[in-house]
DNA sequence: GCCGGTTGTATGCGGGCGCATATACCGGTA
DNA sequence: TACCGGTATATGCGCCCGCATACAACCGGC
């Protein structure tokens, strides 16, 4: 294959594809081999790595998740979280406004198991299809505009 | 910035959280620029640059567009197409079954704003935070995943 | 010419999403 | 204290999505 010409919509085109293709097939994955719909799995993620870790503010995660969730998509996505037992809601001592996610044992079990599904699909359908020079490159290239954009990676 | 270890999950995550950012913003500039949702962009897309141009099977629209929209969710994206008048639906001489989907008039002028709109967007909200060689390693590692994958790129 | 399997498209249904808005609470100011 | 702009979260509403399914038309074997 001959090296691409630099053009960025090229480079935005063939991200676009490789995105919607990679995460339909990690979607689904993830809901087969975990039962797990990919916005739970992203914000429990989030919980669980917070610091401390199991607990974070509604409205931090709320940041975090941000552009993918709304505030009230948010706000319905923990409630669902909370109707299937993996969080609970706190009060927040500090500020009777705000809410508190804790994740409850279940909660922790079911993150881990469906990580390891993650990981693993994410090895399948994106992973071995890369050189590591592919890899390092890839995330050079993003990582720079995530950071000239201020986005937050993972 | 030091290079990135050849990290598979890296990379992911740093396309992910670049696409959900630079996506959500381009979406954002073509409904305030265009009056036009995505997906009705992409289907336009795919009708204007078919071949013949103009118009497009159903079914291979349907191809085109797999994983980012199921068979009865691209019926019903081209029932909204057909009630903005983008685009008419003709029966197919060859298959009674099938459908052509033909770009009207005011269907491709508003493609073409809209597509200028986009062009912009992807250089505001990406393109931009490139260097000539982000661009093209990019495009080459994620060209790689998609030949590897049977991804057909734009 | 018929028949069973396949393909192309549409529709019923349940559910998730974002926007606009409502409610409660915070913190500063006078 | 009483107020007021801002912040944290929840809810009403309409729309769009995918899954399961329905239906029509195609095609190959006989």
């Amino acid at each position: 294959m001959t090296p691409a010409e630099p053009d960025p919509l090229a480079a935005w085109s063939a991200l676009v594809a490789v995105y919607q293709a990679v995460l339909h097939d990690i979607v689904q994955a993830l809901a087969a081999g975990a039962g797990m719909d990919s916005g739970v799995f992203s914000a429990l993620a989030y919980v669980e790595r917070a610091d401390p870790p199991h607990r974070i503010r509604l409205s931090e995660l709320q940041r975090l998740l941000h552009p993918r969730y709304s505030q009230p998509g948010l706000s319905r996505l923990v409630q669902r979280m909370e109707s299937d037992g993996l969080v609970e809601r706190r009060p927040d001592p500090d500020d009777r406004r705000a809410a508190i996610l804790v994740s409850t044992r279940s909660g922790r079990r079911a993150y881990e198991r469906a990580n390891a599904v993650y990981r693993a699909a994410v090895h399948d359908h994106f992973g071995r299809h890369l050189t590591r020079d592919d890899a390092a490159s890839i995330t050079d290239g993003l990582t720079r505009v995530a950071q000239r954009r201020g986005i937050t990676t993972t």
